[in-house]
Formats: structure tokens, sequence, C-alpha cells
DNA sequence: GTGGTCTAGACCACA
DNA sequence: GTGGTCTAGACCACG
């Protein structure tokens, strides 16, 4: 039984989630414009043809739309940004529920201690 | 504002929450012997040294026991197994929040969205 | 087997396709006067010289005729200008023959292909 | 008015749809092992990286699957291929008919001229 | 060996 | 300036 370890997802991918998560919760907002690659790039401390890589991965899915000589846009349609966040949302929640599993809990616990989790936050 | 990719665990960490995890759900049981250094290193396809350290780990967690030229045990004290299952519980529970905050969730909706989950799982 | 890629025609002759294409379907008539070398340069973002090679090429194809300090202009020799038509014809007609042989098409299935085509655009 | 001379597409769709044509007439079956990345990248004259692209973008559009460390195979869902035929099928006839509306042909001269082509091609 | 990712640096078309 | 493509060469995980 070997296991993988060193599991990290390509960088590429983790900017793209970094992004959705930022236009999910608003912060990026529909028909803005991204960075440019070269700034991005910087930025997040990665060659530029990551990022372009990036962009292109997020253009692919709908979310952002590229015009040449312009620059990467948040699409404005809201439908795919919905889209995205039920995604996003049902992946979390998936992780989180096999990580539960392994550890033998039932649904039911993992309610009660995500609420209790939540009590003892406030406390 | 340089962001830290590649955050991928050091493998003998990374093996110490395997083992955590079969502890916790009962696979491998209070008192019981884990694998020797060498025959685990040789399951998991990583040198002795690594595992080496994740048994030096673990009993500095209090979650095994080496008895001089018998092995590694699984402690038989099960108020620090019971800690170690709230302990990984929380630490899972406490991303989960994380990560939905990220989207912008609030803990009803991260709730609700749980349950939501696993209705429609039994479908 | 090493292909041939990044094959585009020299400019010079993309014009002359684009030129001959006018002609032939009237939008340029026989005996009108061509833009000068120099306008149609301008007009189309490229250096006069490759103008000048443009309607020395029409000139040799006997499409054109160029009069001294007057100008160049449209054949009106109406029997070149049906060659001209019926070779571009069949100049995209081999090619399209070409392309489909080459997904092992037959000649029946391409008349038929075309036909279906047609049906499914007036729908 | 300025034209876009030089539009060849890139070489990594350019060999796209040369495998594709191979794959569609039968030349590469279902299940295929194509040539590897440094393979490929020889026998056409191209840097690996672009041969990567090409596959990625197949393996995109569900008519190639990879196997980590075993290669690239030409996908054994005949339906997929079957669409794929049927797509580059119109890709083709819709050139054909725009190039042909481009020099005034109607749709019934377009079935005509392809018939006599034949016609002259036997002879 | 295989494909997958990443970097460094270049050139292009478009606006 | 923008994004898009390409090369050269490197390292990785997987089988």
């Amino acid at each position: 039984m070997t296991k993988d370890f060193q599991a990290s997802k390509p960088i590429y991918l983790q900017i793209v989630d970094h992004l959705s998560s930022q236009i999910v919760r608003g912060e990026l907002k529909a028909g803005q414009k991204l960075p440019s690659v070269r700034e991005m790039a910087v930025e997040s401390g990665v060659n530029p043809n990551t990022i372009q890589r990036t962009y292109s991965e997020m253009e692919r899915m709908g979310i952002v739309e590229t015009k040449r000589g312009q620059g990467t846009f948040v699409t404005e349609n809201e439908q795919v940004l919905q889209a995205l966040k039920i995604q996003l949302q049902t992946d979390i929640i998936g992780g989180f529920v096999k990580s539960m599993k392994e550890l033998g809990f039932s649904q039911e616990e993992m309610v009660q201690g995500l609420q209790q989790f939540f009590r003892r936050e406030q406390e």
C-alpha cells in the first residue's frame, strides 16, 4: 500500500481557485478587469506563462473573458458566476465530508460538530 | 502581496495524519503494535529516517509509546485518544469553516449547505 | 516525416486573391481603375513595394492592365475574367475535395454533405 | 479597411487538425496509442511543449485519453469519434461555402461546380 | 520510459 | 500596452 504524498495542486490551478474565490465573494465584480498577465505574475511571484495558463483555464470555464490587447475581464454572465459559487461550495463540502468520514463520523455527528464549533467560537 | 503556493506538508507529518486517522477510527486500536520502522518505510515507499521521525513526533504527542526492543504501540490512555479525535475533528472543521468563510458563507449557510449535501447524496 | 506548418502565403499573393475575388464577384468591374499603389498601400497597411508586386503579378496573369501615368485597370477582356472566375472556383473546389478526401469521404458523400449543409442552414 | 494577413492557425491546433484527420479516416484507430510527446515533437519538428499542448487540447475535446506513465490513446468512445467526424466535415463545408459565396456563387452553382469538377477529374 | 508542470525569454497580432 | 504562441530546458510523479 503505497500512498501518494506531495499531492499539492499545480500552481496555475491554485491561482484559479484563489481568483475564483475572490470573484465568488464579490471582491472581483462582474465585468471588472483582472490584473494583466505580467502584473499578476509579479504579484504572485510566478512566471507569466503560469498566469497565462491560469487565465486560459478560467476562460475555458467561462468565468472570465479576454479581449485581445485590452485585458482579461470577469464575465458578466451572472448565471455562470452563480454556478461557480455552487461548484466551489460543493467541492469544499465534499472534501469536508470525506475527511470526517475517514475519522469515523456519521452525518449527524458532522452537523453537531459544526454547530459546537460555532458555539465555542462565539465564547 | 506574494502568496505561498506549494504548501505541501513534510512527508513525516502527512504520515502522522494518516496514522492518527487510522487510530481515531479504530483501525489501529489502543495497545496495538505499529509496523516496525523498516516495515513501515517499505510499505510507504519512504526512507526509514522519515518514519523514525514520524514515530518520534507521535510519541511527543503522546499517542504512541515505544518500548525498547519491542516496538511502537498505540497508547492505552483513552483520554489521549479521545483528545486526538477531538483535535483532528477540530482541525478539519476549522479548515472547512475557513474555506467557506472565504466564499462569503455565513454560519447558517454552512450548516444548511451541509445538510443539503447529505440530502442530495441520498437521492 | 517533417511537416510544413506556418504555410501562410506571401502577403502580395494574399492581396492578389483578395482583389481577384472582388473582380470575380463584380465589385470591381471590367475597365475600372484600381486604387493607386500608394492608396492601396495605406488602405492595406502594407509597404507600397508589396502592392507594386501585387499589381505586377496581376498584370502577368492578364487580369489587369497598367497605363503609364494613368493607373492600373481591370482588363476588359471578358474571356480572361471568365477564365479567372473558373480558376478561382477550381482552386477552391480542389482544396475542398482534397480536405474531404483526407477525412475519407467519397464523391457522393461530398455532394450529399453539401446539400445537407444547405438544408440545415435554411432551417 | 485594414485586412488581417498572416492568419495562420497556431501550430498546436494545426497538429490537432492533422491528428483528428488521421483518427477520422481510421489511420489512427480507437484505443490506439499515439506517439509519445517527445517522439511526436521530433517527428513534427516542433518543441515538446507544443505537442503537450496539442495532446491537452485533444484530451479536453474528449477524443484522446492519457494514462500517466503509459501514453496518450485515442478514445474508445465511438460516439465522440462520430461527433468529431461530423464536426470536421461541417467546418470544411462551411469554409468552402463561405469562399464560394465570396465569389458570387449560388448554392445550385456550388453543387453543379462540384459535380463538374468530379466529371473532369475522371476524364 | 510516460505525461504534467514550471521557468526564462522571445516574437507576434491587436488596439 | 494587452493576451497568445513558441522554444529551450528543467524537474516532478507515476508505472
